[in-house]
DNA sequence: TGTCCACTGGAAGGGAGGGCTT
DNA sequence: AAGCCCTCCCTTCCAGTGGACA
């Protein structure tokens, strides 16, 4: 390195630039969990009176939660069950068992991840598979069983459990209290569905729904409220520019009023700020990071497709890049299995493409609709809901898709 | 009014892949 | 090694269907 003046050093830009975030910006994630939940004291005290049986040593009802994403259902209840920890820190009479039901998706799944929390020895754990179910549940209800203890048993995004799985392990979980001498346990479901109790036994209806509460959506003052109480941690005075959380509480509040949209906001804003050596986050920094978090969102999701999916994905958008007019499973399935062919992997049947559409329909990639044209036959109409060449180039990333750069399919679909 | 198209989506089940048990 | 278990991905089979057209 030459003698050079500071103003071309290619350090000078580092040097100048300023730190935004005063701490960590975990302050900013959705799952931080503050001191206090503006806007929520309600809720947690509903919640509390509910709870606090716990600490009596009796089994509180069990709940269930709904509200949509973003609305603090989660935030709420892990921190009643710090709370409930701190409070219970002498007696240790309770027990607080928080799982994802998103990850932990089947019922053995369930069954072997709450046995595990309550075994310390290694080689005693419930290994992931292998088991029959009955043996993890026998082993689970001795191993709660074992003191005079209260067990609260969270299961978040309990619809995704009974979508996927069914209902037996709720049954199963809900009535395992005929089975224990000692222990209690309580349930409390979290969903952001209403309609998933319409999926339950009615038995395992009653039971879990002993008590109900719903989270209403933030509007777009209380999302201040909660961005405020973040920014003034993680920021030092002066930093976030006076219209900047409004903005973000505007924008989330028009996504039914969800709090993890509006701190991803904040968050990302702040990043691109201090990316770009900015000494402020300004409004422009709010929409561009906007932008990105739905690019990103889109891009996340495309990259982790199996590969299956991305070729149907891909035979959607060359389909649409040649744009003959409505595009049907049939059009898709052909060009499917030309891609199929030219990449070298096995090609699925029809029936398996369909349930790939669907899926790849749910995860808002692209809209399908069963759609009937008469004599033409009864199918789903589908179109991609993502920009056509960037998914594209995320597509094209992959190596298993190297064969398809700037391949042009040669089915042709019968225009209109 | 009925026909008939091009699928849809449920049911059942196979088999591979993880792993435990004896 | 043989015999289990559970889940995932997939196939096979098939009754069912909305609506343009004859």
């Amino acid at each position: 390195m030459g003698g050079g003046h500071l103003e071309d050093n290619v350090f000078k830009q580092y040097l100048k630039s300023k730190q935004l975030f005063r701490r960590n910006r975990e302050i900013l994630r959705p799952s931080y969990i503050p001191d206090e939940l503006p806007h929520r004291q309600q809720q947690i005290s509903q919640l509390a009176s509910v709870l606090v049986t716990a600490l009596k040593g009796e089994r509180p009802s069990n709940i269930l939660i709904f509200g949509k994403t973003g609305t603090g259902k989660t935030a709420s209840v892990k921190y009643l069950g710090n709370e409930i920890k701190k409070a219970d820190s002498e007696l240790n009479k309770v027990s607080f068992v928080y799982m994802n039901c998103e990850i932990v998706d089947t019922q053995y799944g369930v069954l072997q991840n709450i046995g595990n929390r309550l075994i310390d020895d290694f080689n005693e754990r419930i290994p992931f598979t292998g088991w029959s179910t009955e043996r993890v549940y026998n082993i689970l209800r001795d191993k709660i069983d074992e003191e005079k203890k209260v067990f609260i048993v969270v299961l978040d995004e309990i619809d995704k459990l009974v979508y996927k799985s069914g209902d037996d392990v709720l049954y199963h979980l809900s009535k395992i209290n005929d089975d224990l001498q000692n222990a209690r346990v309580s349930l409390i479901g979290i969903s952001n569905d209403l309609k998933f109790t319409e999926f339950l036994d009615p038995r395992v209806k009653s039971r879990l729904g002993e008590e109900k509460m719903v989270f209403p959506p933030y509007n777009a003052e209380q999302l201040k409220d909660i961005l405020s109480q973040r920014a003034a941690v993680a920021f030092d005075d002066g930093v976030v520019e006076e219209s900047v959380i409004p903005l973000c509480s505007a924008l989330a509040a028009q996504e039914h009023g969800d709090a993890r949209r509006a701190l991803d906001l904040l968050r990302v804003a702040a990043e691109i700020a201090e990316r770009n050596y900015d000494d402020k986050i300004t409004e422009a920094h709010v929409h561009k990071a906007k932008n990105k978090i739905e690019l990103d969102c889109v891009t996340e999701t495309v990259k982790t497709l199996p590969t299956q999916s991305k070729l149907v994905l891909m035979s959607i958008i060359l389909n649409e890049e040649k744009d003959n007019g409505r595009l049907t499973t049939g059009d898709v399935y052909g060009t499917y299995r030309e891609l199929s062919h030219v990449v070298g992997v096995s090609i699925l049947t029809q029936r398996r493409v369909t349930d790939l559409i669907s899926e790849l329909d749910m995860l808002g990639i692209i809209r399908a609709r069963v759609k009937s044209f008469g004599r033409g036959g009864r199918t789903k109409e589908i179109e991609s809901s993502v920009p056509l060449l960037e998914t594209k180039r995320v597509l094209e990333e992959d190596e298993m898709m190297y064969g398809l750069k700037n391949y042009k399919p040669k089915t042709q679909t019968t225009l209109m």
